[in-house]
DNA sequence: AGCTTGACTGATAGCGCTATCAATATAAGA
DNA sequence: TCTTATATTGATAGCGCTATCAGTCAAGCT
């Protein structure tokens, strides 16, 4: 009672704006009916011209916020799409995410974060509490730690896109690029420049490991049978990858080139190798991977592996997108956005 | 009505997950009234043991997932906090928000991330559209850019958290720490060491403006008259630190410490000394802002100031929660965080 | 005139959940 | 014995919106 008649005061009154206005407000105010008022800010074209410009005129008046909650109730699209990350603190996907948002929020989208973490338990919890919110996509950064958590996505029936690899086992689409034909570019490109001196410094995260794997299996291939490989616990951090330098040249000999599982860990290699005046990359050679924006402007430049994050970031949302239009389209999508080896001055 | 069989046929059938499974499925399993098994999983005090039981149970075998929406809508608690940030990426804020959103998580909210980027039109319809969700509170660490969001944002009933700052103007509450000091503090405690030759490298950010005016008037009142200023756009990237010292340089003298807007751009201005050679802190001493992850390993390590981000993030969690155990709690907090000058080897 | 078509608008009935009040049973107190 | 309190459960009625179907009206055609 109490409500109504706030309500219908705001309603009157020449409030600009309201907590509790509903579309039935505006609609009495327009002098139409609800479902038309809803037309009006959802499918214009089945409105007359001018009553849908009464009607806005009115929304805008009243300061009406539609309820999307109710609508998304009411019309089982939620506009919504959720977004996994392992972390959003230095995330090496904050750059795909980014344009990938900028794409959603235009198309009238919202992005609901989510971030992983490390643990599988608090995976599952943020997993269904996402799923709750009905979200008409799901896209997936990092690896999800449970294969239950896997299914349970892929039963909810709604798209996913598996971003950041090309792996065997799609959900449904997948937009990335193969951790295998990096580690294998790598390996070919530097052996070619005459490198014959490898290490690695990898954080312990599945893709990491998968394109260290590859990398030296293919110098085997090259007749380099023996490569150091550092893996250190995640999150990968500067503080990681000093450590990792230090470890590495604790070993044996000092090797030609170092490749780093990310940029991050390479900033940290960087930042050891200074500490102990090495010269790169005559001393030591470093590589690093993902091309954050801080590694063109280091110092020496950051010579990388860049994947092209804005570009896969607008790919997924307009694979979402499409697929939101079309429930048909992109079905077994699966986009191959490429790397390249962007050859700076630390190597 | 092809819906209902679809439905009942998953209730009967042992599946352990399914789309458009309600929970009036998973009472009728349970064998009690819809509201009984609504209460069993929001209000389990309320409920007697053996009851809730065999309701978890049933929501386990059945696979069930509430949907929020449906909740948030009944209930008008949305269980949703938006999170305003000018960006996602390399954002001086994302401790903190990785700490808030930890809290958050475990206390069963959700966070709404949104980058307020830096168009005043494009703020204005995210806005719209995060108080669209009627999420249960909103946290604004950037500035708002237009004065009528801000308006929109107070009329829309709901906690607003103002982190990282503690203007005059406070919509609700407040916790940060005063830029005003952090200025103060830098000139003092720099005097006292014997610095008098003194620049400063910002982003053309509000609260950037106010710690140099602070820090300048400072110097003024303790005799230092002249203190260049290099005011750069937004964003704050390692590439604008560069930027920054070397128009510095190119100015008259050079400065015996330069003090930096963000760690960021302190990090940048340390390439930018690594590649001109300057022996740093000897050359040229540098002082960062923010304290994030990279500067304790950056080398030489960042002096910087530390604004306690991750017990922020979790304050201003629990100022929230409070508030929304308690309608009158926390009305008008206003909790100061403080900061800490951190000099490691740049200084 | 009668029919069809297209453009527009409205009435109704939910979406899946919870607030609210009511009902029941049992225990405790007078 | 009859209240009165406590614990537990249920019936009802929405939350604010949209899908769906059913008009209404004018224009165009036979």
């Amino acid at each position: 009672m109490a409500k109504k008649s706030k309500r219908e005061l705001a309603a009157l009154g020449s409030a600009t704006q309201d907590v509790s206005l509903t579309l039935a407000d505006v609609a009495k105010r327009a002098g139409v009916s609800p479902i038309t008022a809803s037309r009006a800010l959802n499918r214009p074209e089945l409105v007359n011209e001018a009553t849908r410009k009464r009607v806005l005129e009115t929304v805008q008046t009243l300061g009406y916020v539609p309820n999307l909650l109710a609508g998304g109730l009411a019309s089982s699209k939620s506009r919504l799409v959720a977004i996994l990350l392992p972390t959003i603190n230095h995330s090496l996907f904050s750059t795909a995410v980014q344009a990938m948002m900028d794409r959603l929020t235009e198309a009238g989208y919202q992005s609901l974060l989510g971030s992983t973490g490390y643990s599988a338990k608090k995976e599952e919890i943020l997993l269904e509490a996402i799923l709750g919110r009905r979200p008409d996509g799901v896209v997936l950064t990092g690896t999800l730690h449970t294969e239950s958590s896997r299914r349970r996505l892929a039963s909810a029936g709604i798209p996913v896109v598996e971003a950041w690899d090309l792996g065997d086992s799609a959900l449904d689409m997948q937009i990335g690029f193969s951790h295998e034909q990096v580690g294998q570019h790598i390996a070919q490109h530097f052996f070619a420049k005459g490198y014959r001196d490898f290490a690695v410094i990898t954080a312990d995260d599945p893709r990491g490991l998968r394109r260290t794997n590859s990398l030296v299996s293919q110098l085997k291939q090259l007749g380099i049978t023996h490569t150091l490989v550092e893996t250190l616990p995640l999150p990968a951090t500067w503080q990681v990858g000093r450590e990792g330098l230090r470890r590495l040249l604790k070993r044996n000999s000092r090797p030609q080139l170092v490749i780093c599982s990310s940029d991050i860990l390479a900033l940290g290699v960087l930042a050891e190798a200074a500490s102990m005046n090495l010269h790169i990359p005559d001393d030591l050679a470093v590589l690093g991977f993902g091309n954050i924006t801080e590694s063109e402007f280091a110092y020496p430049a950051l010579s990388t592996v860049s994947v092209n994050a804005p570009e896969m970031g607008r790919q997924i949302a307009e694979a979402l997108l499409g697929r939101f239009a079309d429930k048909t389209c992109n079905l077994k999508l699966r986009v191959d956005t490429g790397f390249t080896l962007l050859e700076r001055f630390s190597t």
